[in-house]
DNA sequence: TTGGTGGTCTTGTACCAACAACTTGATGCC
DNA sequence: GGCATCAAGTTGTTGGTACAAGACCACCAA
């Protein structure tokens, strides 16, 4: 049988087709693998390629014992990076709690797990804070974002060891301050430089965030500089590319 | 035989952890799939599922009559969307060709291929436009942007009709002006708003890019507006993210 | 030298079979 | 009623086979 394109790339196709054009509602059962080796009469393997190309492309999401269904899309969370933690318009909380605020004004409930732990940086994150990476080390918060017990995102903040030793950001606890926690200590961040990247989440992550198959992350490096252009902090934030999208306002003065 | 962790994970962690140690050196061909049956004793099909781990972490690729490789990361093209095009550094030139510029600072060939369509605008577009998706036109500058040959990435302006009626925007050609294009028909953009999302690319995104799997796209959407805060254009920017770094600087004033 | 031709190697597609693991709802016991 | 148990249904895992399709190389012929 000299067809150009495989079976399952049509039933794949044809399946697509319905759910893009909505009779196969978000949310809503698919055919079980067996109903539908009846009906496209190929074998239960060309079936469950065709599927595995839709939960590749991130449409469908299958559950042992449960049976397959259309992937509904949950309303992304917009999260506003063009703004100064200390000239935030946002009540006068931190960045990283301008998260918990809006979160909170969806009338959801945001939750972060803290985990402070002291370390040699990685080659990277020296270099981010321009540090040796042979003699210094770095204060690592890394904080679990969590909304209505499900994780959102991850954000990891390295600060150089010797710049907060001592404070309160070393505490394994929640920490917020009026105008952000490092302007606390009397560390002003005066301009950052942001640098985003789109990848597959490592097994690690996709298991700490409970991720979908198929799901990407956007990785947002925030690295924060005093007013001489001394880096105070490096924020790593893993996004899951199905609940967010990352804003920028950019205006000339 | 109660084993916890499928056969086929523990395959594919072992691979990866070659990869990762660097055992397997980017570019380098896997064993073929028949050996790995014969080292690991399974099935070809346990084996597939295996690599098929691997690829969709986007660790390796693979080839029909070539064999397996460990995949190798480009060097990413650094992008950075915090300037107005009005006050580019870049040697007077459009935010369409800063990217032109850069490319052809690393010594390699740029080239853009346009294609121009006038069109009703779809519901997001119309949106950010401001326009009655019923009634109003666009004009739509679709570009596919190539270096060396390989495309790298795709970027669609959205204008409204009656704004760019009649000027050079409307030709199909890879137009430039000093100061940006819009610029040059008296249309000054003051303001983007940039929304930065990730998604897994779409059948016609991946054939148009020709992308290996398992690579995620950034959609980069940045609006345009004038100093009364008129939309005067939309441009949607599809970046594979095994070859983009996207930067914004955040500074006070 | 050049070009085509064919054979071999490798991954891709498609089929079949069997059991495991998990979910769900029904059943029945206390 | 409440709870444990069981059976049926569904996807997950693993084994097998066969042929197709693309890549590559060696060989031969012009």
């Amino acid at each position: 049988m000299g067809e150009q394109t495989p079976r399952y790339h049509r039933i794949a196709d044809d399946l697509r087709g319905q759910i893009e054009r909505g009779e196969l509602a978000p949310g809503q059962q698919l055919l079980t693998e067996f109903e539908l080796m009846e009906q496209y009469a190929v074998s239960r393997n060309t079936v469950r390629l065709a599927l595995r190309r839709l939960t590749d492309e991130g449409l469908i999401i299958a559950g042992q014992g449960r049976g397959s269904f259309v992937r509904k899309q949950l309303t992304p969370a917009v999260w506003d990076w063009s703004v100064l933690e200390s000239r935030s318009r946002h009540r006068s909380d931190a960045n990283g709690d301008q998260w918990a605020s809006v979160v909170a004004e969806s009338g959801r409930e945001p939750r972060q797990e803290v985990k402070v732990t002291i370390r040699r940086p990685s080659a990277e994150i020296a270099r981010q804070l321009q540090l040796d990476p042979e003699t210094a080390l770095t204060v690592v918060r890394e904080r679990v974002r969590i909304v209505d017990q499900d994780p959102y995102a991850l954000a990891d903040s390295y600060f150089p060891e010797e710049l907060v030793r001592g404070t309160a950001l070393m505490l394994p606890e929640d920490v917020a301050a009026p105008g952000g926690v490092l302007a606390s200590i009397g560390l002003i961040q005066v301009r950052y430089q942001d640098e985003i990247t789109v990848r597959m989440p490592t097994r690690g992550e996709s298991e700490k965030l409970g991720l979908p198959a198929a799901t990407p992350v956007a990785v947002h490096m925030r690295t924060g500089y005093d007013k001489g252009d001394r880096p105070l902090r490096v924020m790593i934030t893993i996004l899951p590319g199905d609940r967010h999208v990352i804003r920028y306002d950019v205006s000339a003065e």
